[in-house]
DNA sequence: ACCTGAACACCGTTCAAGT
DNA sequence: ACCTGAACACCGTTCAAGT
């Protein structure tokens, strides 16, 4: 890649960070080219698509992810290692707007500029779940689809706004819904704040 | 109403609704017009914007739907009622791709064709929920605000080819999280069907 | 090699002109 | 009253022309 190109790239990548962390991803392809001052044909001859850019704007925060996963994997209990994987993935999908609902439309669309990434972060779901299921701690009646599922709806629910402050209290009742026993890690103020 | 305007405005539904039903919720106002033989100014005369379109869509959907939920409460024990009132929603969310988005996305906005919709809808989950809480059937953490989130989260990723297959299970899952006991009703066929 | 402006086919909004 | 075509400001895609 030539010099001149090389520093486009990356100075499209910071713009399009700013600005889908300010107003979403839906952000207009347009509005980025203005903004990092380069031509709406040269954004699209680096990222063709909008998947793919997003996949280059998310793919250190997955690589994170996934060794999170190995980490936790490890290092903690089954049923322990499986929430805090989820809340990770959580925090992953509040700091980018929009971007769950692009992966869990693409995570079975080989054609995808994201598919590898929904398949290493299934992969990595499905592994802590099952480790959990084998010691008795999470639901057998569940597989990885079914998880990734569930990760993908509460990510897009809590990007609404209306949804939002409820996030972690939603987030324990999607967990309790995996576990077999009620989780005690995070927002564990079950009862104090209902209507 | 002229006559002529009623009769444009029950075609635009008719044409609508198959348009809808067919390719999702964000068909364009333009085809939509276009396939009713009628001006797309016509069109947004009747329905000055998509959620009021869609309003007008499912209006008596979500009249049978709160309906539904007068009977269930009288008729069934609170904890079936809740889970065959949450059925019922599915359904419905699945009859109509995205509309459940739209619904989530504005039932927090006064300003929105659907916000009276939405509110119905939350009212009746609310009435369902707190009679099942009362008898110790479902969780005392959650809110009606939760449970409309819940519902509107599964509704959303059924709406997505990928998961659709395993709506059913989704489905008896996210019940699962909301109930005290585990629910029998509806495709119970746990372990069954897992990798 | 890489960048760019321009043309293209779309979208929803708005409004003056028609009946 | 109600309908309509046209102009408008957007969008993402494509490509011939520039350096």
């Amino acid at each position: 890649m030539r010099a001149d190109a090389k520093k486009n790239r990356s100075h499209i990548l910071t713009v399009a960070r700013e600005l889908v962390i300010g107003h979403g991803a839906d952000a207009s392809m347009r509005d980025i080219a203005r903004r990092a001052d380069v031509g709406l044909a040269t954004l699209l001859r680096h990222f063709p698509t909008r998947e793919a850019l997003f996949e280059a704007l998310v793919c250190t925060n997955l690589d994170a992810l996934t060794q999170k996963a190995d980490e936790l994997e490890t290092s903690n209990s089954p049923d322990e290692a499986l929430v805090s994987w989820f809340h990770e993935w959580v925090e992953f999908a509040r700091s980018y707007r929009g971007v769950v609902a692009m992966m869990a439309a693409a995570h079975t669309n080989p054609d995808s500029a994201l598919y590898a990434s929904c398949a290493a972060v299934h992969a990595a779901s499905a592994r802590l779940l099952v480790r959990a299921q084998a010691e008795g701690m999470a639901r057998t009646d569940m597989n990885g689809d079914d998880l990734f599922g569930l990760m993908s709806a509460l990510g897009w629910l809590i990007d609404l706004p209306s949804f939002a402050p409820r996030a972690d209290h939603l987030f324990h009742l999607i967990a309790s819904a995996i576990l077999t026993s009620r989780p005690r890690a995070f927002s564990d103020q079950a009862g104090s704040d209902r209507a």
